[in-house]
RNA sequence: GGCUCGUUGGUCAAGUGGUUAAGACGCCGCCCUCUCAAGGCGGAAUCAGGAGUUCAAUUCUCCUACGAGCUGCCA
């Protein structure tokens, strides 16, 4: 039997990374042996959907490369994928009524303050179970209101004696009470299903071999698994999915900020690192590789690999991974992704391509590009207390020793590029008999004014060129001069 | 409150009835080096606690603690 698998998102929002992550685990289930992978659209809820949402979807399914076979815009048999297109077909109401017939589900008409009056607060909280008061209306009674045009929702009957088991792949056997299983709502009155009725039934319909999903569905799956037996239909294999958190240890929150994959991508992360990072988040390969290309996770994802406890989302090392991305990325990919950010702070006329050289290995995220280059498009008002440095053996003296005697070198000197550079300088440092670092810290020092920069002192003049890095060091000579 | 699940360094984690309890991020140190990175080398840091089973428990069982999830006409 070919493996199905589904990700069935809700249209509300951005896409969570622990749904990305359910998503593409999902993805991987399925293509690591060769079976299919199915989007549909759960939009039951009317008053959370969002215009927009839908987009967000498609478009974080194509830049993460989670490719479906069936879904809205790929048709398959199993259509329609969108949920409140086949509300409108009426799937669910039929499958509904077929359970109320079967005694399985009944109808409900209790006003929402009875059901409210049914409410105790317990240790903070309000907690809710339905008394089954309408369980025992008569079939005329039942059909008197559904004539008086009663609004009503239909609900599963669930017996309060026994107990109901099923076996989770990741979890395994998981026993629970009919008592304390809810008589859940199946179809709202608004004419829609349930999430969870809902998923069931499309689930059966779309030919789902493992349903794989948050584990805080975990403590509901035995309401589902009883719509199974109650319908007759052989249950999925059951995938649940340890949870991912916050530093804090708490689900991750829409307002954490860092939390869905757009915010991410904004932030400056590359899409195929974050699926790489996410896909380690509760799930590790045989081997202690951790970079990972989706192809080679469709190859190595061993589902039954996946642990139980809840992971740490940590921004950390998610930005070391994109920062091995960064480092193995071919060159024009990087630049066409690197250089907006050179460009929002050097306006002058420089070789970007050789600044962009010189971050490759510099940065994590893109955006800090910025703060490292600044010194490019102009030279700060450093300090002259930069040129004493311990360790080179440097201070203002010498220091300005030195560039008074490189200036004249420089200002003959017409070919700046880095190797020229080199060469020049070097041999002023080797006939004066000092070491590199008393040449070349107040050189570095003059034409960056930073303590730190990415690259040395030849990297940094052959990208200023001639002219601007005579000034600079005219302008060193001058503060050294002063002090 | 009830139910369900979980607990190996700060974080991600491997692993097993007998191991020096992997590896990665981060941190610290050293090397390289004109600075910063990159790269190389090294270091500190972990089996939640208590009983039990056993010659032996991080591993098996139970209890406790802690954490999380569910307890919606949300998904």
């Amino acid at each position: 039997m070919v493996v199905r698998t589904r990700y069935a998102p809700s249209p509300t929002g951005r896409m969570h990374v622990g749904n990305l992550r359910t998503a593409l685990y999902e993805y991987l289930i399925a293509r690591h042996v060769g079976g299919e992978f199915v989007l549909r659209i759960e939009d039951t809820d009317q008053e959370r959907f969002f215009e927009g949402a839908l987009d967000i979807i498609y478009r974080t399914m194509e830049e993460t490369g989670l490719d479906y076979d069936e879904g809205p815009d790929k048709p398959g048999d199993c259509g329609p994928y969108v949920q409140s297109e086949r509300v409108t077909e009426g799937i669910y109401m039929k499958y509904a009524k077929m359970l109320v017939e079967k005694g399985e589900a009944y109808y409900c008409f209790c006003t929402k303050e009875r059901l409210e009056s049914l409410k105790t607060t317990v240790a903070g909280k309000e907690i809710m179970l339905y008394d089954k008061h309408c369980l025992h209306l008569s079939k005329e009674e039942i059909q008197a209101n559904l004539d008086a045009g009663m609004p009503f929702v239909i609900r599963q009957n669930i017996p309060n004696e026994g107990t109901t088991s099923f076996f989770d792949d990741i979890y395994g056997e998981i026993t629970v009470e009919n008592a304390e299983l809810d008589d859940m709502v199946l179809i709202k009155s608004d004419g829609y299903p349930t999430y969870n009725f809902a998923n069931v039934v499309d689930d059966h319909l779309m030919r789902i071999t493992h349903v794989v999903r948050g584990n805080e569905y975990l403590s509901s799956t035995p309401k589902y698994i009883r719509l199974y037996q109650a319908f007759g239909w052989e249950p999925p294999v059951f995938v649940h999915l340890p949870l991912i958190t916050d530093e804090e240890h708490h689900k991750l929150s829409k307002r954490s900020g860092h939390s869905s994959f757009e915010d991410l991508v904004e932030q400056g992360f590359i899409p195929e690192a974050i699926v790489n990072y996410i896909a380690l988040l509760g799930w590790s390969p045989e081997d202690n590789n951790e970079i990972f290309s989706l192809k080679e996770l469709i190859e190595k994802f061993d589902y039954t690999r996946i642990n139980k406890s809840p992971a740490v989302f940590d921004m950390v090392k998610l930005r070391w991974m994109n920062g091995e991305y960064v480092k193995t990325m071919d060159y024009d990919r990087y630049k066409e992704m690197a250089l907006p950010y050179v460009k929002q702070v050097i306006h002058k006329e420089l070789d970007f391509d050789k600044i962009l050289e010189l971050m490759k290995t510099r940065i994590e995220i893109f955006p800090d590009i910025c703060e490292k280059i600044d010194f490019f498009e102009e030279l700060p008002d450093y300090d002259v207390e930069m040129y004493t440095h311990k360790k080179m053996k440097t201070n203002s003296e010498n220091s300005l020793e030195v560039l008074e005697e490189l200036l004249p070198i420089l200002e003959k000197q017409e070919d700046y590029s880095l190797d020229a550079l080199r060469d020049v300088i070097t041999e002023y440092t080797v006939k004066k008999e000092v070491k590199n670092g008393v040449v070349l810290w107040p050189l570095r020092t003059a034409v960056s004014g930073k303590q730190s920069t990415p690259g040395g002192a030849f990297e940094i003049m052959e990208i200023l060129g001639k002219e601007e890095s005579l000034r600079r060091i005219r302008i060193g000579i001058e503060k050294l001069k002063n002090c």
